[in-house]
DNA sequence: TTCGCAAACGAACGACTGTTAGTCTAGCAG
DNA sequence: CTGCTAGACTAACAGTCGTTCGTTTGCGAA
């Protein structure tokens, strides 16, 4: 057993195709485009994938398998802190993982727009972290209670106020750069804050 | 001439094509598809279009200007309210141009996925847009600065604050009702509006 | 050395892509 | 009535799609 380690093609497949899907779309990479990528020709791809259709949803479900353990790791590992700092840490962690280059655009884009003959198995694979999002939301707004941080705010309204805030950071409107997105959550954060508690 | 108003068939393909763009995206959408929800064959579409670039760069134009008008309208017509009754009405009026099925949908994809190969094209077009967004905040900033409404708020944040709050209002991770979605403006506005104001 | 196997290959598959050319027909203008 | 034209058609184009086949190559194990 050799123990270089150069990537094997498998791997340079499963990396070049994240990174083609993430800013040509499913319907727009072609496997002769991802074959050039990898530096092979189109039909020895067959000897690593099953289908085009099964490597995208491999990489959907190693994604978002990724993002979960991210927020279920930030939710965690704040347990025995206050609120603000759970909720925060989870605004921050989960940005941090939507910046990755091609992580966070791939996740972004099959989570709105789904290849549709895949929409089905798709949206059973992102439904976990909806799920998991929605429970440590609503803990959250249960320990607000307990330390009497809000006054007239309902969990729907909590609920609401959350989705938007990171729905709208990971919007990328334009392409931002690291520094201009960290700039963007230390001006937005404390607006947001304020007004959960007002 | 006849005075009867059954859809022409260019205004069908026009329809039609919005319809398919906007669930299937430009490269999940073939003119065969098109076709048939026309109900004629495909060559036959090329009476009616140059290509199909074009007709999804002429959609992306119609689109685009049909937004910027909704943008400058609403902008335009609150002249002289107070500056929380012209924000509101910008999110509310750029909402409900979201909230139609195809326009908003096709909107938002264009914008944050536009087929590659047309991107250049396409953020040329949607540049007018994104300036005249810019130019009413700013001055939404300055009158809200007349009013004494601001605190320690910048302007800076304030435009981050903003396109945080309508991305994440626009980003449908579920399927709203139009219901729904008003639910979710009332719930996040007054969240929003007061923290603005910390 | 020989065997087996993983992996890359060229050739080719049928299906479909966007597009063009040429033909036919229905309806309006003269 | 005649002629023009808009618009739909069939046929076919060259090219690409995802995929399969059978073969070859190179390397590690026996």
């Amino acid at each position: 057993m050799s123990d270089n380690n150069a990537p094997t093609t498998a791997q340079r497949i499963h990396d070049s195709a994240l990174t083609l899907f993430a800013s040509y779309g499913y319907e727009g990479t072609s496997l002769s485009q991802l074959a050039e990528a990898v530096g092979i020709r189109k039909p020895s791809l067959y000897n690593h994938i099953d289908s085009k259709e099964g490597l995208f949803m491999d990489l959907v479900e190693e994604v978002e398998r990724a993002f979960f353990d991210e927020l279920d790791r930030s939710v965690e590992s704040h347990a025995d802190a206050p609120v603000e700092t759970r909720v925060l840490a989870l605004v921050s962690d989960l940005s941090r993982f939507m910046l990755q280059a091609d992580k966070g655009t791939f996740h972004k884009r099959y989570l709105l727009f789904p290849p549709r003959p895949l929409l089905a198995e798709v949206r059973q694979i992102t439904a976990r972290s909806e799920a998991r999002i929605d429970v440590a939301l609503r803990c959250f707004y249960a320990q607000g209670i307990e330390e009497q941080l809000w006054h007239t705010l309902t969990e729907r309204e909590f609920l609401d106020a959350f989705y938007v805030l990171v729905d709208g950071l990971f919007t990328e409107r334009f392409l931002y750069s690291v520094d201009e997105y960290d700039r963007r959550v230390a001006s937005v954060w404390p607006i947001f804050w304020a007004g959960l508690q007002r």
